[in-house]
DNA sequence: CTTGACCCCTAGAACGTTTTAGGTCGCGTG
DNA sequence: CACGCGACCTAAAACGTTCTAGGGGTCAAG
């Protein structure tokens, strides 16, 4: 062990011992003040918090943690491109912490699998987990949910093990489409999530609500970011067929949908109308204003939050079982109008 | 101490321990085992590993960090609301992932303040922050900076305790500007990021570019976000004096002011052209195309982990008190034209 | 046969907390 | 005076890891 180790440790931080010694107690008490629980005269406990302030005391969450046997923590993890998530991060964090729980979030990116995600959160003890429109296969969420309480958001999946909380996709397809049809549109295309999750359900609404109106369905593959809208209205062009109502999988799809129209020329919604889904809050700024379905992040955000603490605390609620669904309405703004042909 | 204990503890987990007992061996070796330490048989590393897969083991993260002496974590505190943000994050996780860090995220939301997302960070034991354009005060950021390595992204501060990497901003109003006034625009207008980090630099950026064509630079309050963009917009058309062409703070302020335009009937780029900056990848997708300075997350990413690894190896390089600067480029899209006036 | 080197393994201490079990005081009461 | 009680405090054990020090083998060399 030479000076110039190689790889220093870096500089340890301040301890409960520390405190204590300065102060001339014991750890114990130290502990109890910094808690705030009963049992330590005023003068001592006016102490101790002077000496902790000026040593730049900050308690270790881990130590505190692993003595506890519980980290009163949720995990969440997200999909870091994604506005939709950005807003259910906000309501997880007020929800929990009113909640009295720390949150811990594991971001999902290019160069970030939902497997090492999840595996962070589950190194890290996480009491539950919240995973935010998981795209991993069925097998491997239950099995997660088989090791801890396990919500899911936003996607369809039903097993024992898993607590799901979404939005009524049907209903919200219906919305959209049947505002369509209202404005006289007949040829209108759903430009689909592709595998995302609760593509599907959004699909299987797309496809009942046009035959409600005895209308033909036409499905072009999308996906959940801007690009795959993009490259869905290039292949209706390149097919020479494009629709006067594109419904796209959620806004950044049909902020890609829209991109492409308005570069190739064609204005929206005199030409085509276009639908969004999420209502994250940035549609309401995307230049027209979007129209969509919104989904509310910040109650869904509550339900799902409650029930991985109800699912902790095993009271073991029948309820939890059944899905958490939360109804969508629809909102009209600019990129929606009149059929003009 | 009755069976319905209110707040019951969560199910232990399995441990170190669990996996040894049921292998037949000590915890030491286990421990060996499961971190591909050498010094365990073939056969031994075989029993345990298949032993602690049955038993679905993860070790604990805040214990090994905890013996360990080190966390060997990144924490990263950014505003969850800014799509810049997320980009960053993408480059910081696979910097850190490169040089054997692990990342801790820490969200700033309206019910989240700095103090406390810079608070969970402290408490996790991180042995160095990257805080992503943070809004406190210098003397707040020093303390930060005094009790472990800081790295303040996308900021403007000098302090012997910060390091600090940043794009050039002046540089970066500089392009656009020239671009504009090469554009034949005249009256050109800066829609500021009022009190944002970085938000005096581009000021001065503007000025001084306008000074060099011997403009009159004017100056509409804006912000960080889209309603701030909308509001500048708002006051410009109750003032009735709408310039040829508006610089925005961000992207997505430039995004509220290309709302707010359209929404009053102004076409971009024939009336008025419009600049954002940052170039999140949802700039190319705002409909036309959003012409905007671009300053590289990525490499800003990889710049931030780089000096915070530095200094928490204490390789005490005087270049981590000059300020990381990144070059800007401007791309030039669809949101700015020749001026028609 | 001793020695030492190597390999495989384990006991036990340590990390920074919380918690349990108890200890010491001062004081009012029987 | 003895006793009990409350208020305040502390020693020491845990939590799940890693790491140091060392214990027992086996085997080759002296």
């Amino acid at each position: 062990m030479t000076i110039e180790d190689a790889g220093t440790a870096p500089a340890r931080r301040t301890t409960l011992a520390d405190v204590a010694r300065q102060a001339g107690v014991s750890t114990a008490l130290v502990s109890l003040v910094m808690r705030g629980a009963p049992g330590a005269s005023p003068a001592n406990r006016e102490k101790v918090f002077r000496v902790a302030r000026e040593l730049g005391y900050v308690p270790d969450s881990r130590a505190r943690a692993l003595r506890q046997g519980r980290s009163q923590l949720l995990g969440v993890m997200f999909h870091v491109q994604q506005p939709f998530h950005a807003d259910v991060i906000e309501g997880v964090y007020e929800a929990a912490e009113a909640a009295g729980y720390d949150v811990v979030l594991s971001a999902v990116t290019d160069s970030r699998s939902e497997d090492k995600a999840i595996g962070t959160l589950l190194a890290d003890r996480c009491e539950a987990v919240i995973l935010v429109a998981p795209q991993s296969s069925r097998e491997w969420l239950a099995e997660v949910g088989g090791r801890l309480p396990t919500v899911v958001l936003v996607r369809h999946v039903r097993h024992p093990d898993l607590s799901v909380v979404r939005a009524a996709d049907m209903k919200g397809l219906g919305l959209a489409v049947d505002h369509l049809v209202g404005l006289g549109h007949r040829r209108i295309v759903h430009v689909d999530g592709a595998g995302s999750p609760s593509a599907e359900q959004r699909r299987r609404g797309y496809r009942a609500a046009m035959a409600r109106h005895g209308l033909e369905p036409r499905i072009v593959r999308g996906g959940w970011a801007e690009i795959n809208g993009s490259q869905a209205v290039e292949q209706l062009l390149a097919e020479g067929d494009l629709p006067t109502a594109i419904l796209a999988f959620n806004d950044p799809c049909a902020n890609g949908v829209l991109s492409t129209l308005q570069r190739s020329g064609i204005s929206v919604p005199e030409e085509v109308s276009v639908v969004g889904f999420d209502d994250t809050h940035l549609a309401g700024f995307s230049h027209i204003g979007l129209t969509t379905v919104r989904q509310d992040a910040g109650q869904m955000a509550r339900m799902a939050v409650g029930r991985a603490i109800s699912l902790v605390e095993r009271k073991d609620d029948p309820e939890m079982h059944r899905d958490g669904v939360v109804v969508p309405d629809l909102v009209v703004r600019g990129t929606t109008g009149p059929c003009r042909q």
